[in-house]
DNA sequence: ACTACGATCGACT
DNA sequence: GTCGATCGTAGTT
């Protein structure tokens, strides 16, 4: 995957369906991502670099698209993965993964099961135990790497106004969240926007 | 050393 | 839908 000449909207889109898979000592896990947000950088109020802001724990969203950012809050990780060119500071949230490989060892680190598994950015790391160990790797060169050939393209794809950014001026409306439409493991997906399979993804012939 | 603030989650009405 | 828990980070004394 391109991580740098697309536009981070784009490339937010684009990982819609690819398969996330983080290898580990002890486990194989993997999962289809099914939501994304879009950061776009110095412009973008709801962007840790907005304003060309940087401190130490910001400093992968400066590095080349493809480089791993993850932070935590309130006791949660947050997963992105950098895009654009050195010193152009975007990147895209990972919101929610569709649970593949390694599902019973997800469900022993979250203590859930069911969509309660990944529905949600903080809910997906501790899943597929991915720690700030990762922050400043690149992607598709360790442990974390998205595996193309397995990977799935949605048959929609709905785009909404990121979750959690109040008092952001325009941006906190602005369309830059996008999930697979129907996927039940999409973050807040209420039961009666639910599709059968064969409506979320594309058949292929 | 102290304070404020979240790109959240889970429980609850 | 609302609300409280909880803690790492960063900015200020």
């Amino acid at each position: 995957m391109d991580f740098i000449h697309p536009t981070t909207k784009e490339i937010a889109q684009n990982l819609l369906g690819k398969l996330l898979v983080h290898k580990t000592n002890t486990c194989i896990y993997s999962g289809f991502i099914v939501e994304t947000e879009a950061y776009l950088g110095i412009e973008d109020m709801a962007c840790h670099s907005y304003a060309g802001k940087n401190t130490p724990r910001l400093q992968s969203m400066y590095k080349i698209g493809g480089t791993i950012y993850v932070y935590t809050m309130h006791t949660h990780h947050m997963l992105n993965i950098t895009t654009k060119e050195p010193n152009n500071p975007q990147a895209v949230l990972i919101r929610a993964i569709e649970p593949i490989e390694g599902i019973e060892q997800m469900a022993a680190n979250r203590q859930q099961t069911g969509i309660l598994i990944s529905n949600g950015p903080g809910k997906l790391t501790k899943a597929m135990a991915i720690t700030k160990e990762l922050d400043g790797r690149m992607i598709n060169e360790g442990a974390l790497y998205i595996n193309q050939e397995k990977s799935k393209i949605p048959n929609e794809i709905i785009t909404a106004p990121r979750i959690g950014i109040p008092n952001k001026g325009d941006w906190t409306l602005a369309p830059l969240r996008y999930y697979v439409k129907g996927n039940p493991f999409v973050s807040g997906m209420a039961k009666k926007e639910v599709l059968p399979p064969l409506k979320i993804w594309r058949n292929i012939i």
